[in-house]
DNA sequence: CATTTAACTGAACAAGTGTTCATTTGAAAA
DNA sequence: TTTTCAAATGAACACTTGTTCAGTTAAATG
């Protein structure tokens, strides 16, 4: 208890968020190989060996970002309780992942693009994670399948071209762009909704 | 004539493509950031040196990249005339971006994930080369509009999700997979045509 | 044969890389 | 006030980076 009200009152707990906030924007906008820890440092008002308080290394960093992102979706598509019909989940799905996923673009671009710079361990760990959020996608087909309201040659395929046509928006979507985000959710529950009904 | 014979025999023009090619494979792989002169000269079988003989600088090697499968892209689309109604165009283009990406996965890869590594100028010049592409398939949708076989909200929205959808075909598939080329094929055009029908 | 020259080497340059660690700082605890 | 210790510094480590260029090599030319 004395030492919680020690570090309640330091300032490590405001400087590590601080740490991953950053480095998430630099590598969304440079990629990770890119980025320096001595410019992730500069940024946060720190010298490079600082960041050692906060990361054993650069690439747990990354990694760490990735996994809560990931952790984070998981956790929220698990807290947003889809029912009803096959019809409706998959629209519950649809909107869960734009509303997700918009405001993070961030994470997704960072969680999309650096797959590659990852450890073979870090790799799978996080390419589960995204396997899991992909079978929830899938669960919804198939149930619209045995309903016979959905006509889906193959659920598989079908939920990777769903996912990648969602997260797309994300790459171009802009805040202040033509459209509001209510009329673009209702563009793709539209396209989404054709393309697997009967 | 005299230095064109004197080129044939030289062997640079076996050299240079084999630099391309090697930067090719090793940039999707681990981006292109994360790639040396160095790594790229040593595949080749050169000192880091040579291969200014064959680029002005790292960038310039990117960018030529980019550049030439997006020609190459743009090429192919301007041979492959697409006739006949919005409905038949349609196919013919989603058959013409699977073949022709499929077999291109490297290039894919490159040429969506190292945009943030170009310069200004350069990313300029690719960004409008896909602006084209992506108006082609525009250009189809509003057609089908006009005709009122296709219903579409918005045919930008539509444009951008249906090529993210295709897209991420080159991102998930291997020529070993479950599945034959032609079946996925036909599962695609079935998501692309019911999404967009009336 | 000698000459020419495209292709390539290998060393050098200045700058930057991730990471470690003895040392300093400054605020909370006693 | 003195003690304590988390937090941060700043220098150092060994190595890699993109790029340049004087010099070497070897094959085509005359």
């Amino acid at each position: 208890m004395a030492d919680m009200a020690r570090k309640q009152g330091s300032h490590s707990d405001i400087t590590g968020p601080r740490v991953q906030d950053t480095a998430l924007r630099l590598i969304a906008q440079h990629g990770f190989a890119a980025v320096s820890m001595r410019q992730i440092a500069a940024e946060v008002g720190l010298q490079a060996g600082a960041l050692y308080n906060y990361t054993p290394d650069k690439q747990s960093l990354l990694f760490d970002l990735m996994r809560s992102h990931m952790a984070d979706l998981l956790d929220a598509l698990a807290a947003t309780d889809l029912q009803g019909d096959a019809l409706a989940r998959l629209e519950g799905f649809t909107q869960f992942h734009i509303r997700f996923h918009l405001p993070r673009s961030d994470q997704v671009f960072v969680s999309y693009m650096e797959l590659r710079n990852l450890s073979p361990e870090n790799f799978a760990a996080i390419e589960a994670m995204r396997r899991q959020y992909e079978d929830a996608l899938e669960d919804i087909l198939r149930a619209g399948e045995a309903e016979g309201v959905f006509a889906v040659p193959d659920t598989r395929v079908a939920t990777m071209a769903l996912i990648a046509m969602l997260t797309g928006l994300s790459h171009w979507y802009r805040e202040d762009g033509r459209l509001a985000m209510p009329t673009i959710e209702a563009i793709y529950w539209d396209l989404v909704r054709k393309s697997v009904t009967t």
